[in-house]
DNA sequence: CATGAATGAGCGTTCATTCAT
DNA sequence: AATGAATGAACGCTCATTCAT
């Protein structure tokens, strides 16, 4: 079973850096100390591993969403924990992160493959949480009155793009996370 | 003569849509309405054909940058024409700018290849931009007294994250440039 | 294990018909009774599978150069031993030999190359060989005073041009052996 | 016609470096200076290119073989006469002649190819000439009383051995040509 | 559980050759 | 006489996958 483990980190390592197609099963059974039927001893195929690692890796990640739903505290603390947890999850599984982020379109668009299912339904838990914080932001006065949708969509391209560059390691300066809340504190809150 | 374009633009947007090591040259001849060999009459291969696309277009992002320089005005007047030069780019040659972003991180890694100098270029004249009106800007009381270099660091993060959304076509809201300037603005303009 | 010595030997065999360039590995495949990528679960290429051919035949022609070092008698003897060695591996293997005969001479000069290196061999330990016997022959009294460089040269050439054409099978006269070894030693020992 | 000169020269000396089949017409164009296509304009092909040298050359072989033919003497000194032919032949044309001799089997075997019927006309044409020397030499006392057909086809495997040596300019001995005639000389004629 | 041997399908690329000009 | 553009066919090779053991 500890073979099993292995041919799932050298995958997940060998998907995010060099992309699904560029990756092949014989790189990712050297990398993993195996030979490459066991692969599809344990798996149906390269596609169904691909899959898995994606699946293992969003139930935590909207496992973690979930207990942030039951948070309470003002709107903006509530936007300030999401953000949290995005940089948390990239910091411990980075490569997970970025094997998701850089799936290609052609895969997303197909609505057949599990990608698919799964980025949808991730862009929808984020929309519905941001845009339950920022409704009640503004109605409470909390926040100023922005267009919601717009900066739902906002928020979340900000997120994908801080994802990405955490997940490439291009650059990581250690106070960003601070800013990043600061910056959307002044944006949203009134009155700080 | 125009053939030569036909593969350019078939290329371009089978690379954006399924990724370099996703297309295959029989696609490109294929949709470009020529056979294959003729792609290696033209290109010395699929990657030179992947690294002029890539050449062009920087090409054009950077004198759109040049022409940027030159610009005068408060501060963020220049931020805002950084953001709607990119929100420019990205509405005229989606598929180059997808094609750019999302290339696998072991080609941008390479130091020999094309796409790591280039995107190389683009982050240190990004960076360097941002620097300098962050600065005066902070200098001159026009913004809030924020950490440059993690401020510089997140705007490109946020940069490349809308790039994304708008090339990926998955959510296209009209408003998205207002509302991501005035989000912008309210974080860093003092006392408007 | 039967599969890797059908392509061994029928490449062998096309090798030497048609050179390395006019063989194909579809070609081998198809004489072997094999599909073309066994060929490449056993070598690492068409260059790696000629070389390996290459090697073990000169690996047995070497070899047999070594038993015959140890071998005493005239100086006469020795060099009819020297010819006889060659007329018995041509018989028992031409193919091998006409393969080794008759790589192309850009590869025998590129020095990177393992043909060259293994070809190079050959030839020193012929010209050590038979500039020993004459050299002996010759102060022993046993030869005529030729010079040495020039005769063994001589006789390399003579030796790889019976090579050829028994490898080629063009023209085979039972007697042939005889007749090189009598012509040789009319020319080089003294008062038969 | 400068041009098709030049092709000619180009391709002779990558055929006799690389061979038929490791040579491309690419190569040959650009050796040449010229454009692929004036090669078919001037030839019907890579064939009838490679077969045009081949019949240069051997005219130019025959017509000199013609008039040896006429000589007179003693029957050594045709003989003699022969190997001087081939030896300046060589170092005039060497890439003409390594062209000729490193012709592949298959080629060589193929009776309805060009190459097969000069080569088979040369080998008949040296075998006459050297079976007429022999055999006159034998009964007028000049010659030992050896085997004449081995005698030739040895004689024959001696001269290619020669020219593939000199072809290749792997050894270069200046003095080859004396040391080859006097061996022959010390194993044919009687009483020197 | 695990592997060595094997394959069908398809890849990027090159070839000799042709055609319109 | 000469060429830029184009191609059908085939090449060496790699891929994800399977099977017998």
């Amino acid at each position: 079973m500890k073979k099993k483990k292995n041919i799932i980190q050298a995958a997940t390592r060998l998907f995010a850096e060099q992309g699904y197609d560029g990756t092949t099963t014989l790189q990712i059974a050297g990398e993993a100390g195996v030979t490459e039927p066991l692969i599809y001893y344990h798996f149906k195929g390269k596609e169904e591993l691909f899959s898995h690692i994606l699946e293992v890796t969003f139930h935590e990640y909207f496992s973690r969403l979930d207990s942030l739903e039951k948070m309470t505290g003002t709107q903006f603390k509530r936007i300030e924990a999401l953000l949290d947890l995005h940089f948390r999850f990239v910091k411990e599984m980075p490569d997970e992160i970025y094997m998701g982020v850089s799936t290609c379109p052609a895969r997303l668009r197909d609505p057949k493959h599990a990608c698919s299912k799964i980025t949808q339904h991730q862009s929808e838990r984020l929309m519905a949480y941001l845009r339950d914080c920022l409704e009640k932001g503004i109605r409470s006065g909390e926040f100023y009155k922005v267009p919601v949708s717009e900066t739902v969509e906002f928020l979340i391209a900000l997120i994908y793009g801080l994802m990405r560059q955490r997940g490439l390691h291009l650059l990581e300066k250690e106070g960003m996370q601070e800013v990043t809340v600061d910056f959307c504190r002044r944006s949203l809150v009134k009155g700080r």
